[in-house]
DNA sequence: GTATGTGCAAACTTTTTGCACTTCG
DNA sequence: CGAAGTGCAAAAAGTTTGCACATAC
């Protein structure tokens, strides 16, 4: 991804840009699958090479703050992040740490029909996100 | 929840019966809101002050291997566990740390059908756990 | 009696924090 | 220039580990 569209993306929600920062959002970008902190740090020392962990985390916690990526939950004691912001869903393998994406407009149609009717008393509605549990083949 | 319950669900997974684990396994049954180990070792403190904590950690991925309890995702950077086996949804507020349990056959039903016809190549279903992202009214 | 589980404390991993220095706008 | 961001190193928070001792069966 070109600087240009980094810059504009940092601009457009009144952040400061900054060199790290940049790096930072590339990496979660680049690396699409749904990447831990130590993978982004990895990725950025490539180009950055004195980058602080402190700042990676704290960018990282801006970045989700202003919406420009999301936090990934996992039943392990680590974060991953994700910069899809577009409705998606995920399927996590049993075996492995992979967490593929799946889109599915047909899906996501489904679900907000379905909640349109049927109103959870007491709860706004944001978001869903479908955890599809289960094993790849190959595992 | 009574002991002879607890003793008898450990035994239908071959687990050795001690008092540690029924302490822990009531423990998550009791909390019913998706308690933390924290919470968890605050609760059984109270019947049985010298569990370690160690314990604690070991019991909970055993109870977890042998399918008696659940590892709950979040987005913070500890675990959750949950005593509901049977499927069901969780409600996440933005605003607070609550996550309610959603249960809601219609919905496991419509999944369940959809994902019949719709094959995901590589990949085989065990289970679906939809997150319902949002807040509540009270928050 | 033996395999398994527990207590304890130390260590490890991931993330957060405080503060002086630097940079963006 | 001033507010905001960064580097660094220390520390916090959550979890895991190793080993001697204890317990379930």
């Amino acid at each position: 991804m070109d600087n240009k569209l980094l810059k504009q993306k940092l601009a457009e929600k009144g952040m400061k840009i900054t060199p790290q920062r940049m790096a930072i959002l590339e990496a979660v970008y680049e690396l699409n699958n749904h990447p831990t902190a130590e993978n982004i740090i990895e990725f950025i020392r490539k180009t950055h090479p004195n980058v602080a962990i402190g700042t990676v985390y704290k960018v990282l916690e801006t970045l989700v703050e202003n919406g420009l990526i999301k936090k990934v939950t996992t039943d392990r004691n680590f974060m991953r992040y994700d910069g899809i912001l577009e409705s998606h869903h995920h399927l996590y393998c049993s075996n492995c740490d992979l967490i593929e994406d799946y889109h599915d407009a047909e899906l996501d149609e489904l679900l907000k029909k379905y909640f349109e009717s049927k109103n959870i008393s007491g709860f706004k509605i944001e978001e869903f996100v479908l955890q599809i549990k289960g094993t790849f083949n190959k595992c």
